[in-house]
DNA sequence: GTATATGCAAAGCATTTGCATTAAA
DNA sequence: TTTAATGCAAATGCTTTGCATATAC
């Protein structure tokens, strides 16, 4: 069900393992994490002193490549990366705030596939879905 | 069933309705129209010389505050403006080519209402889809 | 005539890159 | 020892902004 640490993912790729990459993976670790480069970047700090924004993306590039994590894109500003790449779930963002968080579709009511007929030749790879609304907070203030 | 042309609607709203204006807004008119910033300039300088990059983005952030267009971020890259708000439909994009286009699914099985207890006590205004896959060129040259 | 749009050039972010230095294996 | 990662600073790409000028209404 659950898989072993991310970091120990890693380790089993062969993947040369320096204390930078070791401490971003930590920071990637979990079920809801949806930061931002500049986010990764402070969060590593607070372990490791010696951590570079270029090294964050860097990593988050090759994460990115080796499938272990998400990049998403809600518009207005900055990626954020996803690193719940097991259970197929959809995001929800606020259109005030920002804040992205995780939503689980039914997989039965989720049969979202593409017709062949709308496929346009596509080999398909998968498919995002992006709920926007107003949080309870921020509903308020409007 | 299909609305006024883009440039009436917006004459209705007493939209000041500059040379530039007119140029990009029938640019923007169409029903597969997915072009970005730059591409809306190009066209539009065929048609009018004296247009900005400036303007356009400014008329493009003006439609899009309006509802009359719909930006989509399919990452990489520079947003794309979509003119066809009236028809609900989705988005298929390349990702070899960055190509996008439009994709109509069933509003039987497009029952993507996200259900109560998955709402986060949001006001859902709104969901995008996004398919991901390789389109028949860029498929071969893999 | 007055409010508002335009265009330019500069500024702002997010992200990438080149290259000398450093560290993992 | 060799190969690859780091960090800095500069460069890039997209988008926004300030302000003087021009234009729709």
């Amino acid at each position: 069900m659950s898989s072993p640490p991310l970091v120990d993912r890693l380790r089993a790729r062969n993947w040369r393992l320096t204390a930078q990459r070791r401490v971003i993976a930590e920071v990637m670790e979990g079920e809801h994490v949806h930061l931002s480069a500049e986010e990764v970047l402070q969060r590593a700090r607070q372990r490791l002193r010696e951590v570079s924004l270029a090294t964050v993306y860097n990593t988050l590039n090759e994460l990115v490549a080796m499938g272990e994590v998400k990049p998403v894109d809600a518009g207005s500003g900055a990626t954020r990366y996803d690193p719940n790449t097991g259970a197929s779930h959809h995001h929800l963002v606020c259109l005030g705030c920002n804040q992205l968080l995780d939503v689980y579709l039914d997989p039965s009511a989720t049969a979202i596939e593409l017709p062949p007929s709308e496929r346009h030749g596509f080999r398909i790879l998968g498919e995002e879905i992006l709920f926007r609304g107003w949080c309870p907070s921020c509903s308020d203030q409007v």
